[in-house]
This record gives C-alpha cells, sequence and structure tokens, in this order.
DNA sequence: GAGTTACGCTACGACCTGTAGCGAAAGCTC
DNA sequence: GAGCTTTCGCTACAGGTCGTAGCGTAACTC
C-alpha cells in the first residue's frame, strides 16, 4: 500500500543468471535507456511489498514465490525475471528497513552505544526481519553471492552506523584516535560484530528481550572495554 | 562410518506429534520397557551420521528427508516416526558437535576466554554447523517448540562454559563474586551473548575469519570490560 | 511503423513433503 | 512355544512448490 521511491535495480536480470555480481555498467538512474519496454517500477515496489508482507504472516519458511506473485498482483513469471531465488529477493525487502537506524548525538558514546541498541533490537523485534535475517544468513553460507548481496545490502548500512559513532566519541576525547588505518578498520569490525552480534544472539538464540536493562548492562561492558570515560 | 554411543531418545515419537514438549516420563535410561519391537538405536545412529553427512555435501537447504533416509539405510517412514520435521533432525544432529566444546584450565580469565572463542570459531568453521545452526534458528523464531529444543541441546551446552569459567576467575581473584543470584544470572548471559554473538557475527554474517588476532582484540576488550586484571 | 523488451497467462515436468496400508521382523509376557 | 505389540521396509499416493517454456499482448524507442 505503501508507495515507495526506491528504484534500486535490484536485478541481476534474466542476463547474467549465472550468479557473477559485476553488474552490466548502469551507472546510476539513466543509463542510457535500452530499447523495448521497460521494466515497471510498480511491479518492484508491490513485488517487495507484498514480500515483506507474505514475510509477516507466514515466516521464511512458508513464503512461496507463487505466493509473493499473487499478493503483489504480478504474474510469476514476472517475479523470476528480477529475482532468480527467493533469499535475494526476501534481502532485498528486508534491506530497505536497514534503512530506519540513525545515530542521533545523545551527547556521549555510552549513551549513543545505548540508543543504537534499542533500535536494532526494535528492528529485530518486527516478525519480518526477525524471521528473515538468519535465514538468509544461513543461505549465504553456501552462496558467495548471496553473501556479497547481504554485506552490501544490510551489513554496510548497519557498519556506518559505527563508524559514525566512534567519529563522534573521538571527537568528544571519549575514544583516542587510533595510530594506523589498519588498526582503525580492525577496531570498527570488531566493535560492529560484538554489538551487532551480542544483539542478534540475545534476541534470537536466546530469544530473551532486549530491554533498557540489558542495553545498559551490554553498553556498559562495551564501553568499559574500550576504555571510554563511564559516568557513574 | 564412526560408531556413536549415543543412545538419547531424541524422539517425541509417533505418540505426541502434537508438539507439547512435556514428555511421557521416560526418566532416562531403561524407563520401564514397553511392549512390542525396540526401536533400532542403530537406526538412529546411521540417521543422525547421515544428516550430518548430507549437511556437508549438500547444505540446509536442500537437504531432503528422503536423501537422509537413502544414506542411512533407512525407509522413509522410519525417519519421520522419530523426527517430524527436517528442523528438529538437524537440531539433534548438531547437537553432539557441541560436546567438543571444552573449557581446560589455562591460568587466566583472559587465556580462557580466548581459547574458548578459538574453539567455539573452529566448530563454526565445520560446514555442518556453519550452514545448520542460523537456519535451525530462523526456524526456531516461528516454532516456540524448536526454540526449546534448541536450548536444551545446543544453547545450554555453550552456556556451562561460561558459569565454568567465571567460577574459575572469581576463584582466582579476577571477578568479584556478584552480590546477588539474580544479578549473576544476568550477568553471564550478558557474557554468553556477547561471546557466541560476536563469534556468530564475525564468522557467518561478516564472514571474516575469527583469527588468533580477532580472538586477542576481542577477548582484550571484553575482560577489559569486565574490569579484570588485563595484563600488558 | 519496425524492432525490442516486459507482461500476464497457462501448462508442464521434476521434485519434496508427509501419510497410508501392507506383510514381515523383533521384542515382551504368559 | 503362543499371543500381543510395536517397529521396520516397501510401495503408492495426494498436495504442494519450483522454475521454465510458449504464447499473444502491451509499452517504449528510433
Amino acid at each position: 500500500m505503501i508507495s515507495l521511491t526506491i528504484m534500486r535495480r535490484a536485478d541481476d536480470g534474466p542476463y547474467l543468471l549465472t550468479g557473477m555480481v559485476a553488474v552490466m555498467s548502469t551507472p546510476a538512474t539513466p543509463a542510457h535507456p535500452r530499447p523495448g519496454r521497460p521494466r515497471s517500477a510498480a511491479a518492484d515496489a508491490a513485488i517487495l511489498d507484498a514480500t515483506r508482507d507474505a514475510l509477516v504472516e507466514l515466516g521464511w519458511s512458508k513464503l512461496t514465490m507463487g505466493d509473493v506473485a499473487q499478493r503483489a498482483g504480478v504474474a510469476k513469471t514476472t517475479l523470476y525475471r528480477r529475482w532468480a531465488h527467493k533469499n535475494e529477493l526476501v534481502v532485498d525487502a528486508v534491506a530497505v528497513l536497514f534503512d530506519e537506524l540513525q545515530l542521533p548525538d545523545r551527547g556521549s558514546l555510552l549513551e549513543d552505544v545505548q540508543g543504537v541498541v534499542l533500535q536494532f533490537a526494535a528492528l529485530l523485534e518486527r516478525p519480518e526481519t526477525k524471521t528473515a535475517l538468519m535465514a538468509v544468513v544461513a543461505e549465504s553460507t553456501r552462496d558467495a553471492a548471496l553473501r556479497e548481496r547481504i554485506r552490501s545490502a544490510i551489513v554496510d548500512r548497519q557498519k556506518r552506523l559505527v563508524l559514525l559513532g566512534r567519529e563522534r566519541a573521538q571527537a568528544r576525547g571519549e575514544l583516542p584516535y587510533e595510530e594506523s588505518p589498519v588498526q582503525a578498520a580492525r577496531n570498527a569490525d570488531l566493535i560492529f560484530d560484538v554489538i551487532a552480534g551480542a544483539v542478534v544472539h540475545r534476541a534470537l538464540v536466546s530469544a530473551e528481550p532486549v530491554d533498557e536493562t540489558w542495553a545498559r548492562n551490554f553498553t556498559a561492558l562495551l564501553v568499559g572495554g574500550l576504555g571510554g570515560v563511564t559516568p557513574a
């Protein structure tokens, strides 16, 4: 029902079903218009909407391509022209949700981290993401192309928050500047895996709520380890 | 090929397919022997072996019940008499692998944690666990019974390591004793989610190696946050 | 218009799921 | 041993999903 504005050409299309990501130099928006009838952007949006709806109602395992097509008011073949497999479709459908993640400046590293933890937890509470995220990650262990798609569509969107948060903390003097770029990257990756990993594990594996109390305790642990200022 | 010694009656059997866990008071080993032909323990073992083999070769998504039955030299119906669904079968098949996890006393909290991190990482490197773990967790988001099965078969086996490690660290004087049991449980859960979560996330989502360097950095971060002694 | 591509529709083969029904096998108790 | 009970392997099956092919039509460019 919500009309999306995205137009990100999600397709590897019918052209390179081989799976190589490469892309056929479609720079951004216009490219040079290929001949023939263009793909319906409305169909794209309808399919992704339908996928999210289906995820909520059916969950990952019972979601079928035929069902999504029907919900979207689209022929099944149209769906297959864009996404070769269910998992790729779902990655794209869920990816947008990660754009919600923001990192408003709350004044301290401690509060910034706590804020993002709770936000991320809220995102994982949604049935679409809860049921889909682990499933596609599981698939990706045997599919390099899917792994790359997840990285660019989901992981990188989260990682930028870590980079931003560190930058602010360094400006505040809460964290030291790294000596080498290598070390800087390593630290950021580590922190990212700790935060995202802990939240996901708590929410999905331990299946316990990520509430304020937990977020506070976790944040204290992390920031303490970072050697950051921990105000009483 | 490996003859297993387990005999853990994994079945909710054909009796309570409704899914309620409850169990029908089969205390431990002997119970009182029901009349009729007993279930073949050899078949149990063969099926679980075959499941692990199939996971290695095919991965989660392409593993089928029929295929497992064939590999195990067992009729498909025999398989369904024990496990109602693929995910339950896989949980049981993979669970044994988590028994490998040990926590030898390495002398310090820092080294204990680092050791278990590397062990856990090695376990996640195996294709059986890599492809299966996230998949069953994903399924469990919509299946309370499966969630419980995962908890008792996998999660609890890991969590005991945390409890043991903390106990040792407290005995060494590296960690303070918790004031209340509630706080103690909360801390253990937190630490568990941080360790397991970070390792899983690094290995499966970020898809980067959990090597010695990473383990050292992570451990330093965690132990530092715990307020433990961090020798230069 | 000519050319090209996307669309909806129908149909299809291949595969997987989970169950039913059968005769035979393997235990138990008397 | 006889009788009872449950499991086993086998075959067959209905129901559902996957992914593709072929067709006529729609949309867009030159």
